[in-house]
RNA sequence: GGCGGCAUAGCCAAGUGGCCAAGGCAGCGGUCUGCAAAACCGUUAUUCACCGGUUCGAAUCCGGUUGCCGCCUCCA
């Protein structure tokens, strides 16, 4: 079974072909390193972190390069009213942004450009489309593309050059020759970074640094190219022009774009002011709740956030864990044994081959344009496979720990790929109470004691005594549950419940 | 105005030509429990916005209608 894309170029799904067998070049387009990362990014990072989880566990070799912008208007702006260098303003960001990722599990791409490491090559670049007739210096030093004079301009974005004029305009200032075309460089004003070039002091136009960086690492030609999809017009069209103008070669084969997270029915962004910054949500929640969170949508989905859905997304991580808690309890790790095939009774025999299924019904989802979706799906029907296995009948037998055992490791080896289920069970719900215990302003050390007490007077079958303290608990939202091997507890309401 | 996308149960969300329309949350009945919670078993859309068409057969393809959203300006 072939992997299947969604690409944006033809507008189909289509079977992935890499460039060279065995081997993928992935280009995604990062940040602009002028602000806090917010939920949007968490997205798209996590989406095509999945991507290269997946493409490696499925054997390819991988070479992920994900650039940061670090020199643009906003940055510059930014600087400016801080009253600092814009170095300053991007490293600040740059580091908040790894901090943020790496909490989020997202593993660091294989190489993270920046866009002032590159002028050379940009340079190199422009000189190079003005060569090909695609490109003019004007006086004063900026430099634009010449949209009208590469062909196929709109490929991507399914435009045509008549409709686009109809929009298009000449900012006050700009001495383009034609509404259409954009800069690749822009003499510096007053005040602001610059190198040098030979049409002057300037510094780069926002697309230029893309066709760099990407073909830079990746060759002229390469497998997969991604962002969000609010990036598909101008800028990556603009990244087609720039890359195809120049080296006349076909520029990215693969186009796959992340849809956006909402917030009210509208895009959560910048500019609108309604977006949740990773460090916000991160102190609210589990960071494997946000990624399931992102991933039960698929990537190219509207993902409408709330905090009833990120609670949701809670319960539902909440559940597969509480199956490894179970699994870990009775088949500490590693110490499933090890009967094998041997002759298991059948109802073991049957829900091994469902469980030692789910590899390839997780493979079959994700090759599937990465559905998953349908992947976590198939999670989750493991997850009863467990549950009905230590609930039914003399759950210690050899037979059924070695069942368990097996669910563990295909549950720990999909959710990996996934990011998710990296945690010991123990360790993710004790996180889990102290959370949502800080959240509400609750003691754990008073929740315990009454706990304790509680024992006490269920011991001595007090059961008035011990039901108080038990709806007492419940009210502040904290829910007990008992078992033979003693008291657990988790905080289950809502905040403002 | 131009281009594109989406509309599946109370909510979220898979499914894109043919076995009973995944899964999560919520609900209901039962088992378990001192009583609960959790878990398990059973149950909850004869139907996929609406209208027409193609087909032996459509949620899935085609046309139209309605509603929502995105891009066309910086934006993941």
């Amino acid at each position: 079974m072939a992997l299947r894309l969604y690409n944006t170029l033809t507008r189909r799904k289509e079977d992935f072909v890499p460039i060279k067998d065995g081997e993928v070049g992935i280009y995604a387009c990062g940040v602009t390193v002028y602000d806090t990362c917010h939920i949007g990014h968490a997205r798209s990072a996590i989406n095509f972190d999945v991507i290269t989880r997946y493409l490696r566990y499925r054997g390819y070799r991988v070479n992920y390069v994900k650039n940061f912008t670090d020199v643009d208007d906003k940055i510059i702006a930014r600087a400016n009213r801080e009253g600092v260098e814009f170095r300053k303003i991007s490293e600040r960001y740059i580091a908040e942004h790894d901090r943020d990722m790496g909490q989020l599990g997202v593993e660091p791409p294989d190489v993270t450009p920046r866009a002032t490491e590159h002028i050379p090559g940009m340079i190199g670049l422009i000189d190079r489309l003005i060569g090909n007739g695609l490109a003019y210096a004007v006086p004063g030093g900026d430099v634009y593309f010449s949209v009208k004079n590469f062909r196929g301009y709109g490929k991507l974005s399914g435009r045509n050059l008549d409709e686009m004029m109809s929009g298009a305009r000449i900012a006050p200032g700009e001495k383009k020759k034609d509404p259409l075309d954009f800069a690749l460089w822009k003499a510096s004003k007053e005040g602001e970074p610059w190198w040098d070039s030979p049409w002057g002091k300037g510094r780069p136009g926002w697309h230029i640094e893309c066709s760099v960086m990407s073909t830079h690492f990746l060759g002229e030609t390469f497998d997969i190219h991604g962002g969000g999809e609010d990036l598909i017009f101008p800028h990556h069209e603009n990244e087609i022009a720039q890359s195809e103008g120049a080296s006349g070669k076909p520029f990215a084969k693969y186009w796959l774009h992340n849809g956006f997270i909402k917030v009210n029915h509208e895009k959560m962004s910048k500019s609108l002011g309604n977006f949740i910054t990773i460090r916000d949500i991160l102190k609210i929640h589990h960071p494997e709740v946000v990624r399931f969170f992102v991933l039960q949508g698929h990537y190219r989905s509207p993902l409408d956030f709330s905090e009833e859905a990120l609670n949701e997304a809670r319960f539902a991580m909440n559940r597969l864990y509480e199956a490894l808690k179970k699994i870990r309890d009775l088949v500490p790790a590693g110490t499933a044994p090890a009967v094998g095939e041997a002759p298991l009774p059948e109802k073991e025999r049957e829900l091994l081959a469902r469980v030692r299924d789910l590899p390839e019904r997780f493979r079959e989802a994700m090759d599937d344009d990465f559905n998953t979706a349908r992947a976590l799906g198939y999670l989750f029907e493991v997850v009863r496979q467990v549950n009905a296995l230590v609930t039914g009948g003399p759950e210690a037998s050899p037979p059924a720990l070695f069942v368990l055992g097996e669910a563990e490791r295909v549950l720990r080896e999909t959710g990996g790929v996934l990011g998710i289920l990296t945690e010991d069970p123990n360790v993710y719900f004790e996180k889990d109470r102290i959370r949502e215990a800080q959240k509400r302003g609750l003691q754990i050390d008073e929740i315990e004691a009454l706990i304790g007490e509680r024992l006490r007077a269920r011991k001595e079958k007090d059961w008035k005594r011990a039901d108080e303290i038990r709806d007492g608990l419940a009210a502040k939202g904290v829910v007990l549950k008992d078992s033979r091997t003693g008291t657990v507890w988790t905080v289950e309401k809502p905040v403002q419940g």
